[in-house]
RNA sequence: GGGCGAUUAACUCAAUUGGUAGAGUGUCACUUUGACGUAGUGAAAGUUAGGGAUUCGAGUUCCUUAUCGCCCA
């Protein structure tokens, strides 16, 4: 070790992107497969390469650090493989944006030359999220880094196509799915949003056929009924009865149109009567698939209203809408407009009201894949941390609906099925095939469309690994162990992955998900872009330091739940940070420059030596029980309070005088214990802060090369020292009690003060004799004198009573009578509160007899103590007030 | 309409087999003591949203009401 000169506030950025460099350069992130270790994986959520580090990213990818981090130094191969996501839409859409501001359609370019400037694209921009998560530390293995449209990744695409739809799980069809006008492309049922809506209903009346009758009907869209092909009844209904079977004139487009019965009608739901329209609402796209009936799309892709809305054809669907409430009011068929609230579909992405609309999608068959999915979360091979969240995946996977995957889209995996343009012959096949299969014609074409982002990222537990080549990496990393992530993905990521990974390799992607919550504002509000309420985490690094930030998001929190990010919080962390520094330069400034840890003699240990040895090890114990748990809020709350309120605010005051005296006989335990402590301390901070901690650790005694790949700290009965706990807890009750009554009596904080201990026991009695110079200086005091009992002792004196001991501090003049007996006797109604409830509970045969032994004796052993606290105050007052 | 979560000190949150409610920030008083004022010492602050049940014992389990938020339909 070298003593040199230590800053007195700490500066990450001093120590941070060298320490990066640093573990970059030796290596350490990079698993090496040894077959002799467990492995412990996680595969990063990919973020988009569109994506900006965000608080979203920031915490999710510092709680898979700290996992990450505690099982490497716990001895497992820990493969944390990181990489991108394509991100299909948003990458597209963001493409498209910048062309126009070159005024370049992507017509214009074509489908290659647009794909070639969303590579460039990817090649200049793709990797700046990646260099974000280097800024926060993340001990990923870089040279395992995947991209959803890698060679190999796209293999895996396409296997994992073939395979399905050669099992009939992958299928292409005409049915309803949710369009997106403004995006042009289908989009699934997940990404699509509901949102309340201020609307009307608008009530039409439709002529019957062959009477002077009318049926009226009402809809929140009228403009769809330009692609009505029935109208349907309840076939219970009374009302209607007699219509079943006969048509009715649909307005407007004067087509006649049949009245059906159907139970989907809910009777007294507005009129009874509803108007079907197959090719623009998913249930009565069901209707008409069961009566038969025609499917006439009116709509295009930009939804404007096409050549099947008569003299509509053209219009975008709300000017249709506008015109044609306009024209059946002038035809008198209009019969009210009622204001109604309803929710409405919107795009997840754009926001725009979702148009569903009948369409050549491809889909995955669900219910087959769903099945053992749920199963696997039902039986716990799967857990949801919180478990909560299996509920809400429950939900989802029982009640889902046929996946649609294809996209109208050009970045992205393009659909690996192609189509005979001679006799119409459809073909599936990992490799372009040459010619027709059926009639051997060449002229054949690829199928325009491009994969779902979630169906390769659905992928990427094992695409990541090389499947489907049956690579080591793959047989010794799969399944990973946990998945971390924020709820609003569950749906979109965690629950396809786990049908993906079941139905591809046999064998679940994983054996935890861990939920964590989203990161709001100080007020709790989400963060969003166009609140612009964001914090930005390379922000909060710059100012307050990786080491800082991963600290405010971890802190005080616990799985599942949101919370809120303020600046307090950042300069409480930061705070943290500079009090372990300083700690840290205390020791460094007080080591010698040779320190021959040989040389221990650990019968020189004192009791504070051993109390402090003691409590580092149980809390290893609790602290890596907290993290197993994924209570990472809690573990780091325990180091906290360890360092500072334990190691920092008595271990380093008690042992300053052995340090400062540079003859003292136990100066070199002092030094070893304070490095070893410190070397714990630092490990099990280590997953959380790793910056500051390697700074520090690299500059204690240590046999290792790095903290990093140093081993986690693990408890051993062999020190564990109860007595000198007790002690130790004598100590500091004695010196806070003597310091609390020196400012409840306003004795000035330098003028020292005498003290007499009353001390029964023989162990306390020692301590207080081998300990008299830490009391006085912890405490104030001037001298010390040891009694077994009162005699001798001024009258005008306060009294400290605390367990073990009865401390009297005569205060001559300073004492004001009047105020120690209203202090007495606070004291003594506070005892006797405390006394009446312990008594309470131990005359209570139910709790004598059915609470556990243990907590029955700690009850036992407070009626004690407080007992005999209680005599010495009644003693005391008396005295005092006999006077 | 169904489900889930939240409601704890002035503020923000913890409290994971049910065993006398904790922290950070803020507040008040004192402290230029040789690691740290991004600090130290001491203090004040809570009928754990309301009601009920189970239990020897409930912030924690169950039921119910209220308010807020989220998800699904």
């Amino acid at each position: 070790m070298c003593k040199r000169e230590i800053e007195k506030v700490y500066d990450p950025k001093k120590v941070e992107d060298a320490l990066y460099k640093k573990w970059m350069e030796k290596d350490y992130f990079h698993a090496v497969i040894d077959p002799e270790k467990k492995p412990f994986t996680i595969v990063i959520p990919p973020p988009n390469i569109t994506g900006q580090l965000h608080m979203g990213h920031a915490l999710d990818n510092t709680i898979q650090d700290i996992l990450i981090r505690m099982k490497r130094m716990q001895g497992y191969c820990t493969l944390w493989l990181p990489g991108t996501d394509h991100a299909s839409i948003a990458t597209e859409a963001k493409i498209v944006e910048t062309m126009a501001k070159e005024g370049i359609t992507k017509e214009d370019i074509g489908r290659e030359g647009f794909l070639e400037r969303a590579w460039k694209w990817k090649e200049e921009y793709g990797g700046r999220i990646v260099e974000q998560l280097k800024k926060l530390g993340s001990s990923c293995d870089w040279k395992r880094e995947r991209f959803t449209m890698d060679e190999g990744l796209s293999e895996a695409v396409k296997e994992v196509f073939v395979r399905l739809y050669e099992k009939g799980l992958i299928y292409r069809g005409e049915r309803i799915i949710n369009w997106c006008p403004v995006c042009g492309t289908s989009i699934s049922d997940a990404e699509v949003e509901y949102q309340e809506h201020d609307g009307y209903f608008w009530h039409i009346k439709y002529p019957v056929v062959g009477s002077d009758e009318y049926v009226e009907i009402a809809t929140t869209r009228p403009e769809t009924m330009l692609g009505d092909t029935a109208v349907a009844v309840h076939p219970d209904d009374e009302r209607y009865k007699h219509l079943i079977g006969k048509k009715v004139i649909l307005p407007l487009m004067n087509r006649e149109i049949p009245v059906i019965a159907d139970t989907y009608v809910e009777r007294d739901f507005g009129t009874g009567v509803v108007k079907i329209t197959p090719a623009h609402d998913p249930n009565d796209f069901e209707v008409g698939l069961r009566h038969n009936l025609e499917i006439l799309n009116i709509m295009n892709g930009d939804a404007t209203i096409n050549e099947n809305g008569g003299k509509y054809a053209g219009l975008d669907r709300y000017e249709a809408r506008r015109q044609i409430v306009e024209d059946l009011k002038n035809l008198g068929l209009l019969v009210q407009v009622k204001p109604h609230k309803h929710n409405v579909g919107e795009c997840y992405r754009c926001s725009t009201v979702i148009e569903p609309r009948v369409s050549w999608q491809w889909f995955v068959k669900m219910k087959p894949l769903a099945e053992p999915a749920i199963e696997v979360v039902r039986n716990g091979t799967i857990k949801f941390v919180p478990e909560r969240f299996a509920k809400i995946y429950f939900n989802w996977m029982e009640n889902i609906q046929d996946w649609c995957i294809s996209r109208q889209l050009w970045w992205g995996h393009r659909i690996p099925a192609y189509y005979c343009d001679d006799c119409g012959e459809l073909m599936v096949a990992r490799t372009a095939p040459k010619e027709c299969t059926k009639c051997k014609s060449t002229n054949i074409r690829q199928d325009e469309d491009v994969l779902d982002t979630w169906f390769s990222s659905a992928l990427w537990p094992f695409s990541t690994l090389g499947w489907p080549e049956e690579t080591p990496d793959l047989k010794y990393f799969y399944p990973t162990d946990v998945l971390v992530t924020g709820y609003d993905i569950i749906f979109f990521w965690v629950a396809r992955m786990i049908f993906s990974g079941l139905e591809q390799m046999g064998r679940e992607p994983f054996k935890y998900v861990l939920i964590h919550g989203l990161v709001r504002d100080a007020q709790g509000r989400k963060m969003s872009k166009s609140l612009g309420n964001g914090i930005d985490p390379l922000e909060v690094i710059e100012k307050y330091g990786t080491d800082a930030l991963r600290y405010a998001l971890t802190v005080g929190t616990s799985p599942g739940n949101d919370m809120r990010f303020s600046d307090e919080k950042l300069e409480a962390s930061r705070n943290f940070a500079n009090k372990i520094w300083n700690a840290f330069r205390f020791v460094m400034m007080n080591f010698d420059d040779e320190v021959d840890f040989g040389k221990v003699d650990e019968s020189k240990f004192t009791v504070g030596d051993k109390w402090i040895l003691s409590r580092i090890n149980t809390v290893a114990r609790e602290v890596t029980e907290n993290l197993e748990k994924f209570e990472l809020g809690i573990g780091l709350s325990k180091i906290y309070e360890f360092i500072w309120e334990e190691f920092c605010d008595w271990y380093i005051e008690l042992v300053k005088p052995r340090l400062y005296d540079r003859e003292a006989k136990d100066r070199l335990e002092a030094m070893f214990v304070l490095n070893e402590v410190l070397k714990k301390a630092m490990k099990l901070l280590h997953p959380f802060m790793p910056f500051i901690t390697e700074e520090i650790y690299s500059h204690l005694i240590t046999d290792d090369e790095s903290i990093m790949i140093s081993s986690w700290p693990e408890y051993t009965d062999t020190i564990l020292y109860p007595e000198e706990e007790k002690l130790m807890f004598f100590l500091m009750d004695a010196i806070r009690g003597i310091r609390n009554i020196r400012a409840e009596m306003n004795v000035p904080a330098g003028k020292k003060v005498k003290a007499f201990f009353v001390v029964k026991e023989q162990d306390i009695r020692e301590l207080v004799e081998k300990e008299k110079s830490t009391f006085n200086r912890l405490a104030g005091l001037s001298d010390i004198i040891i009694k077994s009992d009162k005699s001798g002792i001024p009258q005008d004196a306060v009294a400290v009573v605390v367990e073990g001991a009865e401390i009297f501090i005569p205060l001559e003049e300073l004492i004001d009578l009047k105020k120690e007996i209203e202090r007495l006797e606070k004291e003594k109604a506070n005892l006797e509160m405390e006394l009446d409830r312990v008594n309470k509970k131990l005359s209570n045969q139910g709790f004598v007899s059915k609470a556990p032994a243990a907590v029955v004796e700690a009850e036992k052993e407070k009626l004690r103590k407080y007992s005999e606290m209680y005599k010495k105050i009644l003693e005391r007052l008396e005295t005092l007030v006999n006077r």
